[in-house]
DNA sequence: TAGCAGGTATACGTATTTGAATAGGTGGTT
DNA sequence: AACCACCTATTCAAATACGTATACCTGCTA
């Protein structure tokens, strides 16, 4: 029986079609196909029911996922031991972050990492999702809340302060607010709910005349871009925000919220002297700035 | 990842070599090497010693090991779980016997079978040995002994008998004991320790003298054959040794001893029709024939 | 010490596997 | 109704992985 049918069984069952699992296997889909189709004579079963619109697991192929499953998570851990044994300080190292760090603020670090570290390859993810470390979609990861999935270990770096701000240009034309209640004649640029954290973001809307709410996005940069623009008043990252010459902000920090930066890796891939390297880079690097985080700076 | 890899790695761990390796799996030496080279190329890390006497797992490779072993249970429970679930009447089933019932009772018996389901094709496997059931080396084995691994199914369908033979010539040339104790002055053809069921045979041998245990072996046609040779008493099946013309009992039933007969299968696969079919086949033909494993005809 | 029976590593022609291209089907959208 | 986006199935040339043959190493045995 030829494993790599099981790997793709599970890929399809979890995509719905051949089409989409090749993608995420990078393969072919004729080869995606061709060893499905193997795997179900050789068993002398269908696992699955084919359609034009893709494929759908059968009840013998029902039986048979949990099983592949079980198979893929053994496959996850091999690679993190592996991983985890590797002290050598060198090869790759993929990092995942919010936009504001991972713009604003890794690259200027990194000069010195680079400088300490020349054999080491930093990749960046930039990502407002969470990514799955247990997936190794990512080595280390930013995030600004207190992960809860088992088997990472985490350490918080710091707060990230958020404040509310215009432009010079917006405030000219709409007047300044002076205290909270006078926000219901502005206009507010905002978060999709998607992406952060959807209370912050209600308590925040909520201050707003719900037809004032024009502008929402799913990227921090774009909001920072739009606010500048003159949209309206919006939540940036108070070390992003201060730095823009054009923005001002509204209300001093009566509407700062604050949000904890959680540095995270997985438990197992953490003995790997790379990725340890870098994690304890970051923590400190963090550290350094975590007065600009707070925006008291 | 190619996970075939990872099946391999467990072959040469358990196999030593990558030779071994390489004919357990059916394929060639230098596919198995060069599958887990490129492993531990993509790994990043080395999970084998190699030398000239084979391969020898490093500490990152026993990390590893257990994920791969899990993969592969995993993989033999898709196997059964398929099989299990096949609902036709087609295909092989094989059955692992020992070879007093595979060789002189089962061969018989199939004629019929044939004839009521054409389609299917019985695999015999001899072997005095246990199979291994979990890992699918049989359909179906006939045991002398109560099976004692978690999630088979079986049933007892009898019992064999064995009694003390030996061949005219012989009784001619060293006469015929009478009572047990004269047994002190015969030779004994026995099986060998590691086949049989070590405390009968024991006590078995303790009625010779201990120089007097000429001959031993893990075949039992061969014991047959042996004892019709004239070289000692042998314990051999009732049914069989009673349709030999040059044998004689000794001591009349007074050394008999009896072995329960058990069907066994493996819970999941007995789902599948095929194999129930036959489980149920050998269950009734076993019946049948109880009585002359007793040896009562 | 020679010969043998294991093993690994390597070279190379062949056979298999692969992916690009494409035909053909289906559902949703304009 | 026509188009588009998505899917599967098939074809065929090209890339890849494979097995055979072989060199070479090591430990055992005569």
């Amino acid at each position: 029986m030829d494993w790599r049918a099981l790997q793709d069984v599970v890929a399809v069952a979890e995509t719905g079609s051949l089409s989409a699992a090749a993608r995420r296997l990078n393969v072919s889909q004729p080869t995606v196909g061709r060893r499905i189709e193997q795997l179900e004579h050789r068993l002398g079963a269908v696992l699955f029911n084919r359609t034009a619109q893709g494929l759908s697991l059968t009840k013998v192929g029902e039986s048979i996922l949990s099983h592949a499953k079980s198979m893929e998570e053994e496959a996850l851990a091999i690679e993190r031991a592996a991983t985890g044994a590797n002290q050598q300080l060198q090869g790759n190292v993929r990092i995942s972050l919010v936009e504001d760090l991972g713009i604003y603020w890794l690259p200027k670090k990194l000069g010195e990492f680079h400088e300490q570290y020349p054999q080491l390859v930093i990749e960046v993810h930039i990502d407002n999702q969470n990514v799955n470390l247990l997936r190794r979609e990512a080595d280390i990861a930013v995030r600004l809340a207190r992960p809860d999935q088992a088997d990472l270990i985490c350490r918080k770096v710091g707060e990230l302060n958020f404040g509310l701000y215009a432009s010079q240009s917006y405030l000219d034309k709409h007047g300044v607010p002076e205290k909270p209640q006078d926000l219901k004649e502005h206009y507010h640029v905002g978060f999709e709910m998607e992406t952060g954290p959807v209370s912050e973001i209600k308590k925040l809307e909520s201050l707003f005349h719900e037809d004032h709410i024009r502008h929402r996005s799913n990227s921090h940069m774009e909001i920072v871009e739009a606010t500048n623009a003159g949209l309206g008043c919006g939540a940036l990252c108070c070390f992003i925000a201060d730095q823009q010459p054009n923005l001002r902000r509204v209300l001093n920090n009566k509407l700062d919220h604050a949000r904890e930066i959680w540095l995270v890796t997985h438990a197992e891939i953490n003995n790997s002297a790379r990725i340890r390297t870098v994690y304890d880079f970051l923590g400190k690097a963090f550290e350094e700035d975590s007065k600009r985080f707070k925006g008291q700076e």
